[in-house]
RNA sequence: AGAGCUGGUCAGGCGGUCGCUGAUUGGCAACGUUAGAUGCUUGCGUCUAUGUUGCUGGUUGGAGGAAAGUCCGGGCUCCAUAGGGCAGGACGCCAGGUAACGCCUGGGAGGUGCGAGCCUACGGAAAGUGCAGCAGAAAGGAAACCGCCUGAAAAACUUCGGUGCUUCAGGUAAGGGUGAAAAGGUGCGGUAAGAGCGCACCGCGCGGCUGGUAACAGGCGUGGCGAUGGUAAACCCCGUCCGGAGCAAGACCAAAUAGGAGCCUAUUGCCGCUGCCCGCGGCGGGCUCGGGUAGGUUGCUAGAGGCAGUCGGCGACGGCUGUCCCAGAUGAAUGAUCGUUCAAGACAGAACCCGGCUUAUCGACCAGCUCUCAUA
């Protein structure tokens, strides 16, 4: 059973913590309404960033809801136990979407971005067994 | 029963599971301070109290009526103790409420609706300047286009009394026409035709009186009204109010790295306090002391506070008594999911705190009142 708790040393919490993703994003996965950048960390847990920008949601009450939805993804998915530093950013149009359609968005993503590192994990270790 | 007006209240409920955040209270671990007790190898242990951090359990609090727009008014903080003048801005019937207001309450005036009600940027146009398209003859100490009336000349006609095309000189603001507006209105008298020329009523100006704290209302007298047209969300005048910046204010602890703090002294220059002037503070020099960006702590929620009762007041509101503690985040919490139920859930998320205004909003309910219809 997977630790469903979200303190705060599983978020980022300092502009430094942000500007190592965004200066070195190791793998992205994108899409309409949402773009996700992340790179490893030494910790062994993985941390979530978001990033919601008052020009693509207006309204406060949509910018919350989003964030709840993905920090409830986050929180109850596998990602947690990576070892990522992982920032959301909202895309134009994200408020639109309903509840359900966030949280499957979300879940694809996060399969999407454990396949990439996996598979750079592996060719590391095929690069150092060569 | 239907249609409507005013004021107010609420903003899905209940249960399970998994989370976030504040407070409080236990347990465990690490580190530290001081105090007490105590062991002896007399400078080191042990225990208890206590502080910080981490993990973990219990209890409990956790968005709004608009949290919004940031349009006003305050508190609070720093700048000088918040000062003087000019400039600038806001407001503008009267009285009251308030910490204050551009808000609220009550009253007056005007407009509007059958009515309950609703609306009003509602000081001054005899201080000055300006503005008014088109139409119209004329638009502000106005004006004669048509018309009406009088007089003179006079074609033509004539029953020889006159009727008078047309022209000229005058009178006339009653009628037509233009306009948003034509200089008091309506009626009667009057007149050549007319005219406040005279009279009545209404309106307006001026002066007393009565009621009212006042705005104002009523009534009396008086002026014939060629006094004083409109526009001040045109400039302006008058009155009242307004210093600036904002919690990223400000205070404290403090990595890297050389930009500081206190005291004394000086007032040429520079910077800041307001756009400008006065005025004030800092920078300058000397002496003494080491310092304050990232980050953290604080400010940060007990308040012009809520609720109930009571007293004063028409009311806004105020006094007194009792009672309650009701978010405090900071990469930013207040949620997710399942079930159930109903009238099927709108607009929308605190960021230093209050009082207002404005805007958005599915609906539900309560109180008072108005109009219409029906029954009796």
């Amino acid at each position: 059973m997977a630790d469903y708790a979200l303190t705060k040393s599983r978020r980022l919490l300092t502009p430094l913590d942000y500007s190592a993703v965004f200066d070195g994003a190791d793998y992205k996965v994108s899409d309409r309404s949402v773009l996700v950048l992340a790179i490893n960390n030494e910790l062994g847990y993985s941390r979530l960033g978001l990033v919601m920008a008052k020009k693509n949601i207006r309204l406060a009450v949509q910018r919350n809801r989003i964030k709840r939805q993905i920090r409830e993804s986050f929180r109850t998915n596998d990602i947690g136990r990576g070892s990522l530093d992982i920032v959301v950013l909202a895309r134009r149009g994200l408020d639109q979407m309903e509840n359900e359609a966030v949280r499957s968005l979300l879940t694809t993503c996060w399969d999407k971005l454990l396949a990439k590192a996996s598979h750079a994990a592996h060719s590391q270790l095929n690069a150092e067994k060569v």
